[in-house]
DNA sequence: TAAATAGTGTCTTTTAGACACTATCGC
DNA sequence: GCGATAGTGTCTAAAAGACACTATTTA
């Protein structure tokens, strides 16, 4: 071991430290199409390109407490589906100094998403177009508004591909559909959930027996209102308490 | 915003960093036991307990490069299979100062194991025993060679069962099994690596077919030798070409 | 009653598990 | 031939897909 390794050791408060931050993937389906929220950059690097709202960790506070306040700061949300996603740490992942970046994912309900955009008028919602099958992995498009193919800020279509690949993963074996719905949602919307995340089509029949099976749903009794056909009963996401 | 937050993300250098570290878990399979190599911590906090390896940050180096480096200078070795985990960055797990750790998981066969072992006697070969099933997740239990539960330092027994959880998730649609095993292997080899992590049995004839399905298997035509009794054949991990 | 979607019954296909059987080696 | 493990054939069980059918609502 050299000396410098063991003062690395011994003391690594006397090396330069990289700094820490959270990149949040603000995510939400709109009209069952994956949707981020972008933030335009106003400031050198990659000034004028879209970028995923974040922000420095600071000394007393936690990975997870940083992204929960940068959900709030940025977007004014006090709750949303919030999980680490991967930390991204090239050494030149930012030409202005060393940035250490935790990107978490969060997941926002349609009513949340759209509240968002009209708080905070910065924030341009971004449709996600995922080109390959499966959990497969690549790059994705980023495409604006009026339909224009965005290019990120640093690695954040890194980030965002990341995200969509880790969201395709857990989308059956975990909760996180449930992140994307109301409390009360019909078996149509959770199946139109995975069918939007997934980029397929699924089975009606398997699709309801697999997702009842599971015993995470639980009927209401209460129907869907206001619908021109038959409505659909109304379901709320709760684990059975028998398992 | 106010204006500490103006400035923290204006001119993050002008506050206190956390430090960035990375720990590895150093897994291998010791007759067919899950194995992770612990180092004694010598100094406070937590003197004398078990612990990861590992290492500060560089500023000039990224965190996968953190990895490879704290796995060389720990355990001399140069080439192991080695992906990013999860970062644990709760205020107050370490209580000399801040840090953030980013932790790795190594996998190493066999015998880079025994001869990582043998050349480096700080370390200890600790049996890893999960008792839940499946991908449930919570504790687990660490042994000492003689049998004794030992307790780790800082949050490290989190970061091992983060390990064995992830490790679990991934057996059966990635490729880490493999990574156990040495360059030519047995399918009942390959069957008693998914054994040893799942902590179940499987049913041979199913894994057999499930196995040489995916395509990633080519036989070589050759034998294991020296055995006693009907030498099996002997594969290589190959994705093919055709898929 | 027409239109539209919710929800189901059932057949087929696929995949996994059970279990016994054959194959092949050293001794 | 015996013992031991490799490797397979085949039946059963479970899960997923296909597809048409019934059910229920508004207009």
């Amino acid at each position: 071991m050299t000396e410098t390794d063991f003062l690395k050791d011994y003391d690594p408060g006397a090396f330069q430290r990289p700094s820490v931050a959270v990149d949040l993937v603000l995510l939400g389906l709109r009209e069952n199409q994956p949707t981020v929220l972008l933030i335009k950059r106003d400031q050198h690097p990659h000034s004028g390109r879209w970028a995923l709202p974040g922000g420095f960790v600071g000394i007393d506070e936690s990975l997870d407490g940083a992204a929960a306040r940068v959900l709030r700061e940025k977007a004014g949300m006090a709750n949303a589906h919030l999980e680490q996603l991967y930390t991204f740490g090239a050494v030149d992942r930012d030409p202005r100094m060393r940035i250490v970046s935790v990107a978490y994912l969060a997941l926002l309900t349609e009513l949340a998403f759209e509240a968002v955009l009209g708080a905070v008028p910065a924030l341009l919602p971004a449709a996600i177009q995922v080109p390959w099958a499966g959990e497969t992995g690549g790059p994705i498009t980023v495409l604006s508004p009026d339909n224009d193919t965005l290019t990120l800020a640093f690695d954040h279509a890194d980030i965002l591909a990341t995200a969509m690949l880790r969201l395709r993963g857990k989308l059956d074996y975990s909760d996180v559909a449930f992140a994307l719905l109301p409390e009360l949602f019909t078996l149509r919307q959770l199946q139109d959930v995975h069918e939007a995340i997934l980029g397929t089509v699924l089975n009606k029949p398997a699709f309801r027996r697999r997702q009842l099976d599971k015993g995470w749903l639980a009927a209401t009794g209460a129907h869907e209102a206001g619908a021109a056909y038959r409505p659909a009963e109304l379901y709320r996401f709760q684990r059975s308490v028998t398992n």
